[in-house]
DNA sequence: AAGTGGTCTAGACCACTAC
DNA sequence: TAGTGGTCTAGACCACTTG
């Protein structure tokens, strides 16, 4: 066909037609050559541009689409996107990965370990039924001899049995579900505290000093997994998030 | 033709067919029957079980890869990705959006207004030669009658020079600047710290209270936008974020 | 060497919607 | 009603990678 040795092999080869496409109105857009609510050209003149068929201007504009950069309307036209909300990825790093990265030795500790049914104090923290048997952990994870962070965990012992006989020697509670439970929900909530005296006293602070809480609920399929608070002294710890365009 | 009657148009006609393989496959993988590291079917295979085309179950494994449920190799086949780090999508609202959900009435207040050159303190905290002109900012946003975050920000003027003589009496900074500067990266700070005396002043709590502090510089293709510190008093607000599967 | 995914085409029909 | 995007096809060639 014509067209494909024109343009679809064309020198500049490494990347595909329709990568380059979508490079291009990416560039268009956040250069603001082509600012929020402007009309793109339409696929047809696109086409024309760059010499290739429908199929493939179509592509490179539904990435857009999914990307958030762009909004198409039959009849109207592609419109670059007005931004809406903003969305930050915040990568769920391992604590075991956190602590190396600053370079230091992890290890952690389980503190305390209980089997028992769901007492109302709980269900506030996980999604079950009261008397459901859950699996209640304390955990302290170190960077080198320091105290980095504070667990408290429940494991709903109906969707994972085989926590009651895990020992977590090698595995923290957390890694240990991560690489054994396959998870389709979850929800955090991130807070601010100042450290109560139990906590202080574990985490090795004075009381009242703020920290950071992180609460993890996880489930799958519905059915809740486990729920988990972690305690970080705040001067110590930041959580990093990088953004990602509209989505 | 044969393929576009048989399946194309098929009568749960609402969803287009490659959604419903992407949703297909997606669901085959979430429940766990094609557990990570498990090939699915060849692209042929799928072409005979939906029976249509190539380029149909190509679009839908595409978005699929996209996505990063899967991993695709030419010879060998089509693979489900084995999770590498979890991601939760933060979702970064307006402050007017927070406060309208808590069902109170917003307003804010710019308490600060100086433009300057960049002087050394700054430079920690945006990224700017020493001398570019930046506009600084602070702002007190209210739920209702009480303070809900202090906003400190910096803008680059080289960058946004309308900033300069923009009011900001309709649009908080944070919304005019979403509104008007497209940026391309960006990155989050999340810490907990105590109340400073000044910081407790202006929230109304007490010092030494655990606030919630997010940290946002924004660029534009390199160049620094903005950078903000909003504190949110600790007890009163959570940042909720949604979990994604791996991406 | 064979088989898979990666890409592209030229055309088609349809649905939606702005005019 | 006309024009746009949404979707799909049947075939093709290529590049890569595994066996």
């Amino acid at each position: 066909m014509e067209g494909a040795n024109e343009a679809g092999r064309a020198p500049r080869a490494t990347a595909s037609l329709h990568q380059r496409i979508v490079a291009d109105v990416e560039g268009k857009i956040v250069s603001g050559e082509w600012p929020p609510g402007a009309r793109i050209p339409f696929e047809i003149e696109l086409c024309d541009f760059y010499g290739c068929s429908r199929m493939t201007v179509n592509k490179a504009l539904g990435r857009l689409v999914d990307a958030g950069l762009i909004e198409r309307r039959r009849k109207a036209g592609s419109f670059v996107s007005r931004p809406r909300s903003q969305a930050a990825v915040l990568e769920i790093h391992d604590i075991r990965a956190e602590v190396a990265a600053l370079g230091l030795p992890y290890r952690f500790e389980i503190t305390a370990r209980a089997r028992r049914s769901a007492r109302s104090v709980d269900l506030g923290r996980i999604d079950l039924a009261g008397g459901a048997p859950v699996l209640a952990l304390r955990c302290l994870h170190f960077a080198g001899e320091r105290p980095f962070c504070a667990e408290d965990r429940l494991i709903n012992l109906s969707a994972v049995p085989e926590a009651a006989t895990e020992p977590f020697e090698d595995l923290s509670p957390g890694a240990w579900l991560v690489a054994r439970v396959p998870w389709t929900d979850a929800q955090h909530r991130i807070g601010a505290t100042n450290a109560a005296r139990a906590v202080a006293a574990v985490l090795g602070i004075d009381v009242g000093t703020a920290c950071l809480t992180i609460e993890r609920r996880t489930w799958r399929a519905g059915e809740a997994i486990t729920s988990v608070e972690l305690t970080y002294p705040g001067a110590a710890h930041r959580l990093v998030a990088r953004f990602t365009p509209t989505s």
